[in-house]
DNA sequence: TTGGTTTAGTTGCAAACGCAACCATTTTAC
DNA sequence: GTAAAATGGTTGCGTTTGCAACTAAACCAA
């Protein structure tokens, strides 16, 4: 059994510590609050900086909360700017979600503060990685 | 800027999707709650089945949530027999958590179930791995 | 020693969360 | 075509969570 199991926990183990080490890290340096958010409204954002124009249920999968708190977290990016609803085309039962001028503002003052911590992380997660 | 990120952030994102991939597939297949605990008990008897007689602050830190929450959740394990409680002979501040036998023996059953389900998904996270 | 700072754990409270029930729209099957 | 099933999003409710304030014990400095 021990066998079996070492590598798989540590597998689950380190992924989770990696995400977390790294959300910890950028909290203290980057203040996302002074944009009117928090730390669980980040997920959201950092998905949408990678891609524009997601649904909604695109963005529950990703960040593995469920579609009522997308909902909710999103209502608050709206009412702070950062992000807007529109209404697909095709389908009228999605709402696309895109950044608004203020979001795309955020992202370019807070990706480069974020990228200098996970560079400063890069060290020791490659070295846990190379154990598993 | 784009050249810094996008590894940078794959990062973060891939870890993440990979300790959820594996904790909803291990969800859906080993029934903890038969055990008495829920999901959230899982990541701190995880850790203590990696190492027994951690200090609270110890699975603070490596679950990542509050010590306060690691006060409660220890509270339920402790009520449905899964661990105990022993006072830290040295510093009477600490409480090292053990598992108790009913804990080991949970191990035991839950172990290589969660070990197939990893196995399984270990496929498509050395694929994405690639990527980056 | 004493007094101030740090650390471990607990408790209170407001906010976030997951689940389930719901409505609207689209797709599938007949 | 129409009825049934599936999908996207919202709302309600009970539980879990994080933050802050607190107690107790250990540490450090003068």
């Amino acid at each position: 059994m021990q066998e079996l199991c070492d590598p798989l926990d540590n597998l689950v183990f380190l992924s989770n510590r990696v995400g977390r080490l790294l959300a910890n890290a950028i909290r203290r340096e980057a203040d996302f609050e002074a944009w009117g958010v928090k730390s669980h409204h980040m997920g959201l954002l950092v998905d949408l900086w990678r891609k524009d124009g997601l649904r909604q249920q695109d963005l529950a999968l990703s960040v593995i909360k469920d579609k009522a708190n997308i909902t909710r977290l999103l209502d608050h990016l709206a009412s702070v700017g950062l992000i807007e609803r529109l209404p697909d085309e095709q389908d009228k039962r999605i709402k696309r979600i895109f950044l608004t001028e203020r979001g795309k503002a955020m992202q370019a003052h807070f990706w480069p503060v974020a990228a200098a911590v996970v560079e400063r992380t890069a060290a020791e997660v490659s070295a846990e990685d190379l154990e598993i």
